[in-house]
Order: C-alpha cells, then sequence, then structure tokens
DNA sequence: GAGTTTGTATTACATTTGTAATCCAAGTGG
DNA sequence: CCACTTGGATTACAAATGTAATACAAACTC
C-alpha cells in the first residue's frame, strides 16, 4: 500500500483547504484560510513549501504564480494517521477503541441507528 | 474536566508499562521493556524523568531507588489523545469516523455482534 | 576509607515542528 | 529604464521530541 508522507497538525489545515478544492494559488489558500486561523501568510507559504517537498502537495506554475493541489487523497492520509493512532493507543486494534468509545460517547438515537445499520450491511 | 499532559509517542510505551503495573523501579521499567523496544536504558531514565515532570508519573523512594507509579489512569490519556486526534482527522465529531471506520475496516462476525449489541444497551 | 559500582540529575545534540522574516528575481507603473 | 511591488526561495530561531552521554553522590567491596 502507498505511503504517505506523515503529515503535521499545522499542515493539516492546509491540506484540508486544498482538499476542499483545488488547484489553488499560495495567495488563495491564505485567503481561505484567513478565517480558521491568524497564521501570517509568510507561515502558510512554509508550510505549503514542506507539504510540496514530503510530496504531500504538487503545483503548476502559471507565469510566476503556482496552483497546489494535493498528491495525496484525504481519505488515505485519515486512514494512515489513524493507523498509528490505533497502534500507539490500543495496539493497532480498531476493535477495543470501538467497543470502548461506543460505550464511552454519546450518541443519539439516530446516531445509533445509522451504525447498526452499517453494521447490518456489513454482516451480509 | 482534569486535563492530562501531553504524553509523546516514546513516552506513551513507557506508560503503558507503568499502567500494565505499577509501582515499578527505573530498572523494573527498563526490564519490562527490553523486548518491545532497544532503547538504551539512560534513554527510558529520561523519559521517566519527563513524565514525572509534566506530572503524568509520580515515585515514592525507598532508598535510593525510585518507584514510579502513574498519576493519570490510561483511560484519561486515552480520551483525550483520542479527542484530539478527532478534532484534526474529522473536526472533532465522533460519528463521522465511525461511520467511516466501520465501513473500512474488517470486522469478524463476532465482533459486529459484539458492537452491535452495545449499541443495542446504549439505545435503551 | 579509597576505589568501584549503581542510581539519579544534569547536560547534549540532531531532527521536527511552529512560526515567521529576509533575500532575490520578475513584472509593473511611471 | 528605474523604483516599487509581489511571489517564491532561503534562512531563522525557539520549543518539543528522540535518543542518549556525562557528572555526581550514595552504597558496597576490599
Amino acid at each position: 500500500m502507498k505511503t504517505v508522507p506523515h503529515i503535521t497538525d499545522a499542515e493539516w489545515e492546509v491540506m484540508k483547504v486544498l482538499w476542499n478544492q483545488s488547484p489553488r494559488t499560495a495567495n488563495e489558500v491564505i485567503a481561505a484560510m484567513q478565517d480558521q486561523t491568524d497564521w501570517k501568510p509568510k507561515t502558510i507559504r512554509t508550510l505549503l513549501n514542506r507539504l510540496t517537498q514530503k510530496q504531500a502537495l504538487s503545483f503548476t506554475q502559471e507565469n510566476r504564480v503556482y496552483a497546489y493541489f494535493p498528491l495525496v487523497s484525504e481519505g488515505e492520509c485519515v486512514k494512515s494517521e489513524t493507523q498509528s493512532f490505533l497502534k500507539r493507543m490500543y495496539g493497532g486494534a480498531f476493535k477495543p477503541m470501538l467497543v470502548n468509545f461506543l460505550k464511552e460517547e454519546q450518541l443519539s438515537e439516530e446516531d445509533i441507528k445509522e451504525l447498526k445499520n452499517i453494521l447490518e450491511n456489513k454482516s451480509k
């Protein structure tokens, strides 16, 4: 399976913007992030650079301006991060975590119904 | 709610040993970790120190030897780490993650049954 | 009681991460 | 053509993290 680069917390925010829509220029990304964070533009450019270096992003060049786009999908990254998270927390086993959290978290009737449905379909 | 200190990957391994059984002296921890890791004893001592500083551990002193024990429970830590993980991955929502992973992961018939049971009990 | 061992405390040092600022080159306005 | 702007490239720097080594003090061995 393809290995995705490790994406840090700060970088993750940038990725989310580009997963949401791409390609986008650096300035567009910066603009899109003005609400969520108070990072300076230079900071965001640094993150774009690092993500490009670790091949999570690439870009096309139009005149002097780069338009960035993801090289890895959100699903891949979420999966990969979850895997290492689970490994740390629960020794890699998915079910114990589910058991633990199903017990602890509050879920609405609807949520429970939806989850049961999913399980239903899996078991077929 | 009580805030637990942030425990890093390496530190987490040490905590697991002490959650598993405590109190334990530094040497006992080191011995217990010989299989899982190839960290030098000094490294493990550093981790014990850092964990003590951040008040994840404390110790009692018997002659010149410290016996360490956790100040925070595994459950607390798992919960807290999971919260920040979910925040990063899914904007903090628990259910979307469940949905996503229930769909993706393989679970045995038994697992599914168990999970459905848990859901059953919650919905009552 | 002086040297050696052994536990703890202190210090070290590279890498990663967060958070930018500075430098430089291409384009733009007069 | 030359100063100014603007986008990207390079450099900066502190805190956190991984991974130890060195220093020091108590205890144990002759």
